[in-house]
RNA sequence: GUGAGUGUAGCGCAAUUGGUUAGAGCUUCGGAUUGUGGUUCCGGCGGUUGAGGGUUCAAGUCCCUUCACUCACCCCA
């Protein structure tokens, strides 16, 4: 038992109870991708080292402390991806997807690697779907990749949710503004936080991020961004803002709203869900005009994009009871008596499966009744018996035992009759005793026969003298 | 990296102030029963109580170490 291998901590399996759920989520982010005209795009798992400490920044946690580094036998410095974007990106440089002006439209999904402390909603090993907009500057394109991320959570139906968002300027505006920060928080070291006293020399712009009471007390009286921003960011901004309004999305606007990698410019963006636990932050992206740049490009080619984390949307459609569409379940389960029979039931379900249809035999050696007791799930059962076959539907549960049932019904009340008749001590009890027992019965009747008179005529039971018949009419009743 | 909580059957749980052979339920498998179909009953499988050490006549229970999980800090999706 202790000697089992374990997945290694902050990874997990996703098992079968719940690898249904991933895969709808990801078939409808796929269809929404489409709708969108966002093609998809697949991905090496880990790059050069370089590609990720330049572009996402080297002061930023990830790089600082996060990132799954080795080195492989040809002496490379490589890296398990922490994020897509940077990923994204080098693929459009090296294929040249954005040569001459062209503009590509991208998603992917899959696996990120980042080395932190596991809780809930985050891990080692964590999906993103990830989209981007690569070659465009315009704020329609920041419109668009909103409008997208917020249309896959309304198709998923997840409730709930607050969109963020912020500028954080250019370059430029943020040199201004860092220093006009630094001048700041310098004046009330004092008061900072430990953390915080480590953020002004590198990043001052994170302890607006901080949740330290104290620090959100002296940021609260920091100077604001929107003072530093130049006029084409300012209008960039406003821009982002009217087209999210003229779509009629709600949204808040947080000054604090610091983005963890270095290469966000202007747009910043994040999704919130309240049914999350202290990471609540179901998506989030923004524009990162020189990221290209960052990783060696010598063309300007702006961006935007947005991230998803699939681990957590999972966690909160389950907290919120949404729907992932059908649990994937047999359609037909064919039964079967004895040895001649499995050989006939094998085929049948070898034919059908070859016609697309999801049917479910069993190949453990059940016995007979353990395989009816499996079956009854099933919308229709095919029981194969003395190289018949006998076909029931669910449904149809009973109807062809109603007459059954009423015999014994009647021998019931005979047994009623002679109780009372006898007279002996409690008869009353007795009789009515064997009437409550029977009232279920009785109900089953009932419904069955209603059934007959909404027009169901079929008896629920169909016997067939051959295969090809009944994989005919297999076919031709899903 | 820091803090708190939790580790008992495949799963979710129980076991009196430390006291006999660690128990039921669900699942699974087999049998009986019925209307051969979600019923009911009986039975089988299933455990080094996360691991290692210590205290004790006696440890699932107390102490130490370690590992894992969970949640939170940090940060992010």
């Amino acid at each position: 038992m202790s000697e089992i291998i374990k997945a290694p901590r902050g990874t997990r399996d996703i098992l079968p109870a719940e690898s249904w759920k991933w895969e709808y989520v990801i078939n409808t982010a796929a269809e929404v991708m489409k709708d969108f005209g966002f093609a998809q795009i697949m991905l090496p798992m880990f790059e050069h080292t370089e590609l990720f400490s330049r572009g996402v920044g080297e002061t930023t946690d990830i790089v600082e402390k996060e990132m799954y580094t080795f080195t492989d036998r040809g002496d490379r410095s490589i890296t398990l991806r922490p994020e897509a974007t940077a990923g994204v990106m080098r693929a459009a440089l090296e294929n040249n997807l954005c040569a001459q002006g062209a503009f590509a439209k991208l998603w992917s999904w899959g696996a990120m690697f980042r080395y932190e402390r596991p809780q809930k909603g985050r891990y080692r090993q964590f999906y993103q779907i990830d989209a981007e907009c690569l070659g465009i500057e315009n704020p329609e394109a920041d419109v668009e990749i909103i409008d997208l991320s917020i249309e896959l959570f309304r198709r998923l139906g997840l409730k709930n949710l607050e969109v963020v968002i912020n500028s954080v300027g250019c370059e430029n505006c943020r040199k201004i503004y860092r220093d006009k920060l630094y001048e700041y928080f310098s004046a009330h070291k004092s008061e900072l936080c430990e953390s915080c006293l480590a953020r002004l020399e590198r990043n001052p712009l994170r302890i607006l991020d901080c949740k330290n009471p104290e620090c959100g007390k002296i940021a609260d009286g920091a100077p604001d961004i929107y003072d530093s921003l130049d006029d084409d960011c300012r209008e960039h901004f406003e821009k982002v803002r009217a087209g999210l309004e003229r779509l009629g999305f709600k949204y808040r606007i947080d000054k604090r709203l610091v983005r963890g990698l270095d290469y966000y410019t202007k747009t910043a963006y994040e999704i919130l869900s309240g049914d999350l636990g202290a990471q609540n932050a179901v998506a989030g992206g923004g524009r990162y005009d020189n990221l290209a740049n960052a990783v060696g490009s010598s063309v300007k080619i702006p961006g935007v994009g947005f991230a998803c984390g699939l681990d957590r949307v999972v966690l909160v459609m389950e907290e919120q009871a949404c729907s992932f569409g059908k649990i994937p379940e047999p359609e037909i389960y064919v039964v079967a008596d004895d040895e001649e029979s499995r050989k006939h039931a094998q085929i049948l379900t070898h034919k059908l499966r070859n016609a697309g249809v999801h049917v479910e035999c069993d190949i453990s050696g059940r016995s007979f009744k353990n395989q009816i007791r499996n079956a009854s799930g099933c919308k229709l059962a095919c029981i194969v018996k003395d190289g018949k076959f006998e076909i029931r539907s669910k449904d149809d549960s009973g109807v062809g035992i109603v007459s059954k049932i009423l015999e014994r019904e009647r021998e019931k009340f005979v047994d009623i009759k002679n109780v009372l008749a006898q007279k002996s001590t409690g008869f009353v009890d007795k009789a009515l005793e064997i009437l409550e027992h029977e009232r279920d019965h009785v109900t089953n009747i009932k419904n069955v026969l209603e059934k007959k008179r909404a027009g169901d005529y079929s008896d629920g039971i169909v016997k067939l003298d051959n295969l090809d018949e009944a994989f005919d009419y297999l076919s031709a009743n899903l």
